[in-house]
DNA sequence: TGCTTAACTGAACAGACGTTCATATCAAAG
DNA sequence: CTTTGATATGAACGTCTGTTCAGTTAAGCA
C-alpha cells in the first residue's frame, strides 16, 4: 500500500466536486460537458472517473451533499420555544444557510429535472423533510392562534419560494449585509403569517 | 406567389414552438436536441429551419413572446387607485397569468442563463420593466404610510418570488381552484408589505 | 535502489449534436 | 396541364458527447 499521504486523491477529488458544482450553477448540468470539468480541474477527462462513477453520480453527490448538510445543520439548532421564536430561527437559519453556499442552492433545485428517477425520490424526499420542518411550525401558530393561513401548505411553499429567491440577487458585495437581509425577510415572514 | 392558403406552414410553425415549449420546460433547454423537437412534430429535423433561424432563436423567441404578452396583458388592466388596490389588482393579474402558462412561466426563468448575451440583456429589460411596475406601486404604499418596508427594492423581489413559486407545485387538477389559489396569496403579501 | 500501486494521460469508441443542402413532393396559380 | 415555389426529406458535414482502457508517471515503502 503506498501512497497513503500526501496523495492527489485528497486534492483532486474535492478539486473536482468544487469544478462540477460552479460550472453546474453558472451553466447548467445538460451543458456543461466531463471535458470542461476536467480543464477547470486542471487534468483530462478520464481522470475524473477516478472519482466518480459518472457525470449523473457528480451531480446526485453534489445535491445529496447539499442537503445532507442543510439538514443537519438545521438539526443542530435550537427546536424549542414558540411558535413565532421557531419561525424566526427557521427564518434565519435559511436565509443565512443559503446566503452562503448560493451555488449548492442554485445546482439544488435547478438541476431536480436532470437527477435520474431513484436519485431524484432521493432528493424530493430530503427537501419534503426539510419543508415538513416549517410547515410543522407555521400549523403551532395556526393552533395557538398567533399565525392566520388559510392553508399552511402553500403558505409553507410560499415562504420557502419567498426566502429561497434570495439567492437570485443577493451578492455578498452589494448594498446590503447578510444581517441586514435576514432582518428584511423576517419582517415581511412574521407579517405575512400572523393574525390580524 | 403558390400557396398563400391553406399552407402546412401555418400549422407546422405553432407546432414547432408548442413542441419546444413543452420539451424545453421539461428537459431544460440544453438537454432537449432538434431531433426531438422535430419528432414531437412529426417531421425531420431539417425542417425545422424552415420556422427557426437556430435553436437559440427558437429559445428567444418563445421568451420574448411569453414577455411581451405579459407586458401586454397588464398594459391593458386598471391602473388606478389606491396602493393596497394596485397591489391587490397586481397580485391577482400576476398569479392568474402565471396558471394559465405554466411552461413558459417556467422556461423563462429557468432557461436564462442559456440566452446569447444579446439575447438575455433584452429578456432582462422586459422582466424589469414588469418588476419595477410592482416596485412603483409598493413606493407609493411606502410614501403614503400604508405598507411598510425597510427596503422596496428587496420587497419587489421577495414578492415576485413568493408569488412565481407558484408554478412549481399548482396542478390544475389538484386541492385548489386558482381563485382559491389567487385569494390566498393576497391575503399573505397584503399582510407581508402591510404597516403595523 | 528497486518494487508497488495510486494517479493520470492520451487515444479511441460509438453515437448524438446543430446545421446545411441537393433533391423530392405536391397544392395552387396561370 | 404546365409552371411555380413553399414545404419537407434524408443524407451528409464536422464536431462534440460520456465513457473506457492500455500505457506512462511518480511517489511511498521495503
Amino acid at each position: 500500500m503506498a501512497r497513503t499521504q500526501g496523495s492527489h486523491s485528497d486534492i483532486t477529488g474535492p478539486r473536482v466536486q468544487r469544478a462540477a458544482l460552479e460550472l453546474f450553477a453558472r451553466h447548467g448540468y445538460a451543458a456543461v460537458s466531463m471535458r470542461q470539468i476536467a480543464a477547470e480541474v486542471g487534468v483530462q477527462a478520464g481522470a475524473l472517473y477516478n472519482y466518480t462513477a459518472d457525470k449523473q453520480s457528480l451531480l446526485f453527490d453534489l445535491m445529496r451533499g447539499h442537503m445532507d448538510e442543510l439538514l443537519a445543520a438545521r438539526a443542530g439548532q435550537p427546536q424549542s420555544g414558540s411558535p413565532l421564536q421557531r419561525l424566526e430561527a427557521f427564518t434565519r437559519f435559511h436565509i443565512r444557510f443559503h446566503l452562503e453556499r448560493p451555488d449548492a442552492v442554485f445546482v439544488s433545485y435547478m438541476e431536480l429535472r436532470n437527477l435520474a428517477p431513484g436519485n431524484f425520490e432521493v432528493i424530493e424526499g430530503l427537501r419534503r423533510a426539510y419543508e415538513d420542518q416549517l410547515e410543522d411550525i407555521l400549523r403551532d401558530g395556526v393552533r395557538t392562534g398567533v399565525f392566520e393561513l388559510a392553508d399552511s401548505k402553500i403558505a409553507t411553499l410560499a415562504v420557502i419560494a419567498m426566502l429561497t429567491g434570495v439567492t437570485t440577487w443577493y451578492r455578498s458585495a452589494g448594498r446590503l449585509s447578510a444581517a441586514q437581509v435576514e432582518q428584511i425577510y423576517w419582517d415581511m415572514v412574521r407579517k405575512a403569517v400572523s393574525a390580524g
